[in-house]
DNA sequence: CAAGTTGTGATAGAACTGTGGCACAAGATC
DNA sequence: GATCTTGTGCCACAGTTCTATCACAACTTG
């Protein structure tokens, strides 16, 4: 058990928000395919060493976003409308680790570069991890 | 004064490490030019609506990554010899702001995609808000 | 040299968030 | 239909971090 732990342990931010972060970074980017299924709440909690409650919430945000679909004893799902950052935009991201990786820069550095540099460019900034989910509705 | 917030209210994270990231997003990626100066503490943290004292720790954290020098009376400069992200990556970055804009996309959710990508790639994941630099030490 | 500027340090209080463990509800499975 | 699975809700407790304010030290500027 505990083989294939999805989410790795990471210490940005809160736990809720970490598990809510990877979990929408794997739904966005298709790694994780629209009615797959993702590990139950308390795997979650136990893959991370959290409490089931953090990642029962983070879930939560996930359903929210319409990113997953939860029903009651069957797990949570990757919703089929969820979602998904268009292939241009995953291709330059995948471009850019690339390069990143190869400078032997920081993720951390990249990814405050690129927060200034957005804000250089489209001038409206941050400030979502609440509510809005941004990427492109499949005009459903 | 308080004509040029260099910094936007953003809610990632804490106060703390938002000021620390915002400023090193701007002198990593050369916006904020050597021997530069920031704002005093006290500007930056009216700017922000935070305690002068977390905006303090803030630019310890940037002086102990060798970003910026900071002598008692004369405030706080980018140092000269602050790491700089190679001009490649910084371009990559940029292509893809402008890609992602176009596509309507969050900056969140890209980020959230771009860690997954790093850590498929590279292996080696985060959690270096702290100490390490990762972007390039010019062989000092 | 005198005055202003600027980062540091300490302190007490408040606010937030995660932890743990538990019982419950709702649906799946055989 | 009985049992198992799985997400939800709740609660008091603990830990961390930010606030707010003060005085201090050190250096710059006129």
């Amino acid at each position: 058990m505990t083989a294939n732990p999805i989410l790795s342990a990471t210490d940005d931010g809160s736990p809720t928000t970490d598990i809510y972060r990877q979990f929408r970074g794997l739904i966005v980017s298709g790694q994780l395919g629209a009615n797959e299924r993702l590990p139950t709440v308390r795997q979650t909690a136990a893959d991370l060493g959290v409490a089931p409650g953090t990642a029962a919430k983070a879930y939560r945000m996930l359903e929210q976003d319409g990113l997953v679909v939860t029903r009651t004893a069957a797990g949570t799902r990757v919703a089929e409308s969820a979602a998904r950052l268009p292939l241009t935009v995953t291709r330059r991201i995948r471009e850019l680790v690339a390069e990143a990786q190869a400078a032997g820069a920081d993720p951390d550095v990249v990814i405050d570069v690129l927060r200034v540099a957005w804000r250089a460019i489209g001038g409206v900034t941050s400030g979502s991890t609440s509510d809005e989910d941004g990427t492109r509705e499949p005009t459903r």
